[in-house]
DNA sequence: ACAAAAGTGTTCTCGCTACACCCATGT
DNA sequence: ACATGGGTGTAGCGAGAACACTTTTGT
């Protein structure tokens, strides 16, 4: 929110500059221990995590406000996004959330500030390298920190909804997205891939049936490299085949898990 | 938009019930002559369609609005609703548009009516059971009739996208869908319901094949009577069998097409 | 030597495909 | 009777599941 040059100025002037009635949550997805993450921030005055999220400028495409929004958190340019759901129960009243929240931070919200009105948010999950995320957190947060997606800490509004249905969209287009290559860095391990997988679709695979097929859609190209550091066999390391894994996609990697 | 005696009521007072820059926009599936077709309005003063559409007051569930808008175009109550996309590109400009259309109908729309700023539409896609419609046309609208989807007029704005998007959605979702048991009739013949199948998959199925998959989840129910009038073997119809059907898609209709 | 994880092989089953054949009915 | 479309049978293939066996490496 460059914008603005204080927190005051984004209370009292955001409403001429943003699209109303309208927020941003993205749900940023990392891979890191052979554990999906996902990157939330704590808020400065209550024990609870929120999703980094932001505004849509009037002026601004929205899916470059959401970027923009995950440039700022993760320090990240190249994103792969993905929009997947509009969230607008006027069940998530954040008017008392607000309220206290500002005042903790000693400004008084009027009443009829643009923010205190009902919210939409539109969903938005981006599938980012870990190790290249420089986590930040914004002025109303703590802490911004990952965690793993089945262990998740106490979220704020639907936040929580939000993250699993992006799960559940993820999962009926694993065969159509580009998951793994920008979750990965660029040399993996079959099972690095193979624990993305089954975090995704919430399952175990074999793994003599999971290296084959994968192998089967030659988008992987094998180094003879290997991987050191492993307490046992060290296994190959693989790279995504651009070419040919562009090419798989637009045609689906018809083959289902 | 009952709240609104008359149409210069809703451009004047429409900002005070409605959520800001947020409309709704639905494809309306219905299935007839073995052909999947789409509910279209004609406006009255330019030679184009549009989607049926509306806005969402800001007391209401989007999905709310979306039945309610649904229901004045269809006299449907009861709707299978899916939302699907945001559409938001900045660049959808209706200024112009509104502008003439209002002035044509003798209303002189100030510059800075709320119906003027940018607007972000939310698509739905809803499927219901062509015989039961009656179509109703709006304020704006000199008619309102089913198209072929793959025979579209000219269409306003950005809405043949959506209705693509449309499309490719439902193909995503199919196997996780209710989606013959929605266009259908109570009864109908397997044949029907491979027309819809090979529309929104957009490619031939094998009759023998299809046949005896879909009769494998157990979903259908054989009827003995027959359907007459066709000009040879005359088909078994079937219906569907709703306990079954919807336990079935709860785990997935696993197997794809 | 042993444990643990990686890599590879094998067998069985099941579903899909393609196509063939028979059945029913209106002209 | 024949054309047309509906219903059903079948052989072959390929993919996936389950599991066994071998290989590599650190302790």
């Amino acid at each position: 929110m460059k914008k603005f040059g204080s927190l005051a100025d984004f209370i009292l002037e955001g409403n001429k500059h943003f699209l109303p009635a309208l927020s941003i949550d993205n749900v940023v997805f990392g891979f890191h221990d052979n554990q999906l993450k996902v990157l939330l921030l704590k808020l400065k005055t209550i024990n609870k995590w929120i999703l980094p999220g932001g505004f849509i400028f009037k002026t601004e495409e929205i899916e470059d406000a959401a970027l923009r929004i995950l440039q700022e958190r993760t320090g990240l340019k190249e994103i792969y996004l993905q929009q997947f759901h509009v969230f607008g129960s006027r069940k998530r009243n954040k008017q008392k959330f607000f309220k206290d929240l500002y005042k903790e931070m000693g400004i008084d919200l009027p009443d009829d500030s643009w923010i205190l009105q009902r919210f939409l948010t539109l969903g938005f999950y981006a599938l980012v390298e870990f190790e290249k995320v420089r986590p930040l957190a914004d002025d109303l947060s703590a802490q911004i920190s990952w965690w793993d997606v089945d262990k998740l800490p106490d979220l704020m509004f639907d936040h929580k909804e939000i993250i699993e249905t992006a799960l559940k969209d993820m999962r009926l287009k694993i065969n159509h997205q580009p998951i793994g290559f920008n979750l990965l860095p660029r040399e993996f391990t079959l099972k690095n891939l193979q624990s993305i997988y089954e975090t995704i679709l919430d399952r175990k695979l074999d793994r003599a049936n999971f290296n084959r097929k994968i192998l089967s859609y030659g988008i992987l190209d094998k180094k003879e490299k290997q991987y050191t550091g492993g307490a046992h066999k060290a296994p190959y390391l693989y790279a995504f085949n651009k070419q040919a894994y562009f090419k798989a996609l637009q045609e689906g990697l018809e083959k289902n898990f």
